[in-house]
RNA sequence: GCACCGGUGCCCGAGUGGACCAAGGGAACGGCCUGCAAAGCCGUAAAGCCGCGGGUUCAAAUCCCGCCCGGUGCUCCA
């Protein structure tokens, strides 16, 4: 049975789908204002595994993700730079689409943008405004939160106990009748792109994108609704209560992600050239961030800086080369060891725990390597398929042929290189070991490291 | 300030009441291999007891109280 914990409840519950054998899914994407950065990788790494583990046990699963591209945030950058705003959302929607491809994640089934859905938000505004959950003002409508007995449900705290903190960080609003109230919508200001409503020309408030989306594209009442725990509140429990307030049911189980931090501190920008994920990739293997993302469970906060993500990789590299270890063998035919994977979904059903996942199949290629040595083919042969059948389940691709460094004949100093290596091989054919070793202490101050193997002398970059 | 979540070896991190009390990864050390290395495999040691101080319990890293530190939220940040 697979269990989640549920922010709603603070507890782990088990899963049941509102549909047998179906599971949908809603998590939150980026506003698209900038390049994405860490947080962005983590997070939607953690849905990625999340919707892949299922459709692994089986499920039929249908899977959204937004891209807010309206916002004030846009709006602000685009002034800035002179440009347009479907120009700046369009730039790094591209740029936040090519950086989750880098890293394996599979596209949502459906990527809805915020702009293509401000018919269907002026619907469930009108809804609230119909229902009294919602009142207008000269800058535009609010949900009132009096109006809503849950309000405050998900991130734990009474409407009063809201109410004390409310403006804590930003100043107050005057227009609204309280201070918790959110906006639906917001009245156009001069130079600012507005949509027509029956409340005058403005733009969508408070991520009501968010639930138009979901309840069209997935119905009421659909399974998981996921983001990164920074989004608790307000942002989710603004979703909810107008979901709520339209008498619709909303998502059955909230999952969120913990935070990134870098070098024990909160990300930003003065720390270092690598929170942005563009950077990043180009450094790393974006497979190594993928598994140091998994090391952590999901939930927690967790670090990312080069010291780890160079642990990280240090650990991929082993996978890779077990994985080719396993490949040249020549292995029989055999079904995957069913201790390893039984132990792989029993850390994965409960909560998603990757970090014992890894712990199971890292066990099981040790195993696998001492069946090898031991020249028990059956054995080695079933244990690499569960763990190479694991690996997959979670997005994580083995072997040198999976890296990103591409194939040697793709680096531009490959053939010089090559020629290197060969006048090594010569040398140590004549036993001129001093040759031998002077080549490759001139290539090791190259940052390129030379394996001797039965099969030849291989060479890649450190 | 208020709320919530954390603080586990050299590093990253599982574990959240009980088989001598800490998984897995990285690093370290030793062995095999190698002309020597590298890589790989095998193995070993390493937490004077899991932030600090109290308490509950037959039993706590795991529960309770206080304190210190970090993170997140408190109107648009994954």
């Amino acid at each position: 049975m697979l269990r989640f914990t549920d922010s709603l409840t603070g507890e782990k519950v088990d899963f049941v789908p509102r549909e047998t054998g179906k599971v949908s899914v809603y998590w939150c994407g980026p506003t698209v204002y900038d390049a994405p950065h860490l947080g962005h990788a983590r997070s939607t790494l953690a849905f990625d595994v999340l919707v892949r583990y299922l459709r692994w046990k089986g499920f039929a699963v249908t899977s959204v993700s937004n891209i807010t591209d309206i916002d004030d945030k846009i709006i602000n950058r685009a002034a800035d730079e002179g440009s347009t705003e479907p120009e700046v959302a369009s730039r790094f929607e591209t740029t936040f689409v090519e950086q989750m491809d880098r890293l394996n994640i599979a596209h949502p089934d459906l990527r809805p943008r915020a702009t293509e859905y401000v018919d269907r938000m002026v619907e469930v505004i009108g809804d609230l405004v119909e229902r009294g959950m919602a009142y207008t003002t000269k800058s535009g409508v609010y949900f009132d939160v009096d109006r809503l007995d849950e309000y405050g449900a998900l991130v734990g705290r009474s409407v009063d106990e809201l109410r004390e903190g409310a403006g804590a960080r930003v100043d107050i609003d005057e227009e609204k009748a309280d201070p918790l109230d959110f906006a639906l919508w917001k009245a156009a200001k001069p130079g600012e792109p507005n949509w027509d409503s029956p409340w005058g020309p403005g733009r969508p408030g408070w991520h009501i994108e968010c639930v138009a989306m979901s309840l069209h594209l997935l119905g009421d009442d659909f399974d998981i609704h996921g983001g990164g725990d920074d989004l608790v509140f307000p942002h989710h429990e603004n979703e909810r209560a107008e979901a709520l307030g339209c008498d619709r049911k909303f998502a059955r189980y909230w999952v969120h992600n913990g935070m990134v931090q870098v070098d024990g501190e909160k990300m930003s920008k003065s720390l270092g050239n690598f929170t942005t994920l563009v950077g990043l990739l180009d450094t790393w293997d974006p497979r190594a961030l993928r598994l140091l993302v998994l090391q952590t469970h999901y939930r927690r906060t967790m670090e990312i800086g080069s010291t780890t993500l160079d642990q990280a990789t240090a650990a991929l590299v082993r996978l890779d080369k077990f994985a080719d270890r396993m490949a040249e063998a020549a292995l029989p035919e055999a079904t995957a060891e069913a201790a390893v994977l039984d132990g792989f979904c029993h850390a994965m059903d409960d909560d998603l725990g990757t970090p014992q996942a890894l712990a199971v199949i890292f066990d099981a290629v040790r195993d696998a390597n001492r069946a090898l040595d031991a020249e028990d083919y059956g054995s080695a042969a079933a244990l690499a398929n569960a763990a190479l059948d694991a690996t997959a389940a979670l997005g994580l691709k083995i072997g040198a042929a999976a890296s990103s460094a591409g194939t040697l004949g793709d680096d531009p100093e490959a053939a010089e290189i090559n020629e290197l290596v060969n006048r090594r091989l010569n040398a140590r054919a004549k036993k001129d070991f001093a040759e031998a070793d002077r080549i490759r202490d001139e290539l090791a101050t190259r940052g390129i490291v030379l394996e001797d193997g039965p099969t030849g002398t291989t060479w890649r970059r450190s």
